[in-house]
DNA sequence: ATAATATATGCGGAAATGCGCATATATTAA
DNA sequence: TTAATATATGCGCATTTCCGCATATATTAT
């Protein structure tokens, strides 16, 4: 019952919702996320901690970069619930605003500057 | 998204788990679900309260008692969500006990002694 | 009306959570 | 090597959560 508790308490927080929205595109690294959602470094490192603790995220380092990404297993085993997430959370306004910064960021990146 | 945060708040806390699980078999009072439980009347109130005001449950007054149950809406609306909780937990040794010791409460019920 | 039963709630304290600041560690660039 | 960039973490504080105790309210029984 533990393993369920703490992946509702992994949700139960709106940075880390945000996080799993924007991951569940694919995968990105914490200066990626940070930037999308307009939080601090210790924030944006400290709440993708909690998400992977709790089993939901795994991360792969890549360098310099750590990458974060929903787990596989998590994917099928808890899709019906992610589904759910990405349904309810279609239209809202602070979720929209992340992507368009997400967007936003990736494209600068593509133009040659560093983004992180 | 706050609705959304505050059903998985509602979610994150063993007591309430255990409740939500008596509950998805059907309707009970606040007094079945404390001896169940084995907990004490304040910690049942007020959890079922939290569950209620997240949107997960209702409530019915029949005289002296109060009956929760979980509201149709969210019975369709999370049942993908809640149909994960039951699968999950249909093992776990806490909820295995809850459901003998709800059952041995009822069983008394029907005899003829009061129950609560 | 009084007593008994069922449920809800204000208050206070213990524990958990969230997060900024400073700092540590890891990797790459110069 | 030194500097710059990316990420993680110890510490401390503010906020929130959980729950027991006492008490309030509602209903039924006597």
């Amino acid at each position: 019952m533990w393993e369920l508790i703490k992946v509702f308490k992994a949700l139960s927080d709106e940075t880390r919702i945000r996080m799993l929205h924007l991951l569940s595109e694919g995968e990105l690294c914490v200066c990626e996320i940070m930037q999308a959602l307009e939080i601090s470094q210790t924030r944006a490192s400290r709440n993708l901690g909690i998400l992977r603790d709790a089993g939901l995220l795994q991360d792969r380092r890549d360098g310099q970069w750590v990458h974060y990404s929903v787990r596989k297993e998590v994917a099928t085993e808890y899709f019906k619930l992610l589904e759910l997430l990405t349904s309810l959370l279609k239209e809202d306004q602070t979720i929209v605003a992340d992507e368009e910064r997400l967007k936003r960021a990736m494209k600068m990146g593509r133009q040659g500057k560093r983004i992180c």
